[in-house]
DNA sequence: TATTGTTATACTCTATAACTATA
DNA sequence: TATAGTTATAGAGTATAACAATA
């Protein structure tokens, strides 16, 4: 049962912004279901990520980066220290500032969600070439990190 | 204040699907702002650009096309509906489908938003060249329609 | 005065199951 | 049996405002 079948041709909506939205419902959903075995969802992978990229971001600098309120930050960070992957800090140079680090058990999960990930990307992304994928990923970079911004 | 002067770099998290919901939320949030004067959100747009394109869809292949649970559609056809946007009429073919489609207000709304849309759209994609737009167009639709589905 | 993290709140979006009427 | 639409509900995601500690 094709969308096609459904009686939508494929051309119904063109809006660059649309497919934007669609094609990451698609990845979205696989990425989902690949982390899941590891008890993370995407947010909290992404969370995780950085905290285990050895940048020791704050919790503001996350925020930023993830297009998240800092409140959000709070509760995705709570719950991977829950789950004992990452730890508060402090930041020698700002009292005000807590820096968030993977534990040694972070950086573990870390490595596993990375091997997940890749293969919910293989999967997402199998009808394009390695050109093309890289092409697609250097659109989509300029698109999401806007000069301004 | 950019990302990278709050201490993370923009390579940080390089998955093509994370680079996908970062521009996903870029773009989403500039249709969301174009669109609030018209009453419409970034789906109920979704759901009557459909409406007003002539094809006479159920809700179901609505529901297939946005990928959105057959229960959101229900909702989002009851808010388009309560604005005078749409109608549903009965499927002369089957008894159990109704097809949505817009009235003459709705035609003239969506007329309206398919402009602000595109300057959206013209303000998120600035930086990328037209044959670029293109180029990334038609790499996002192969992953939005993926073959099988 | 402005910023970091935090709490609280409300709203939107998403996912699931169950029901009805039709097929 | 299966499908289209509907209702209900709970959980996840998003947005906003206010506050204490610190700059």
């Amino acid at each position: 049962m094709t969308d096609v079948a459904q009686g939508l041709g494929e051309d119904t909506l063109t809006d660059i912004n649309f497919l934007l939205a669609r094609a990451n419902a698609v990845a979205g959903a696989a990425s989902a279901r690949a982390l899941a075995p590891l008890g993370l969802r995407v947010r909290s992978y992404a969370v995780l990520a950085l905290a285990a990229g050895g940048s020791r971001p704050s919790q503001r600098s996350i925020a930023s980066y993830l297009r998240l309120d800092p409140s959000q930050v709070v509760s995705l960070v709570d719950g991977l220290q829950d789950q004992g992957l990452v730890l508060r800090e402090p930041d020698p140079g700002d009292r005000r500032t807590k820096v968030v680090v993977a534990t040694r058990r972070g950086r573990e999960v870390h490595r596993r969600a990375v091997e997940v990930i890749r293969g919910a990307e293989d999967e997402v992304h199998a009808d394009l070439a390695p050109d093309e994928r890289a092409q697609l990923s250097s659109l989509l970079h300029r698109v999401a990190f806007p000069a301004g911004e």
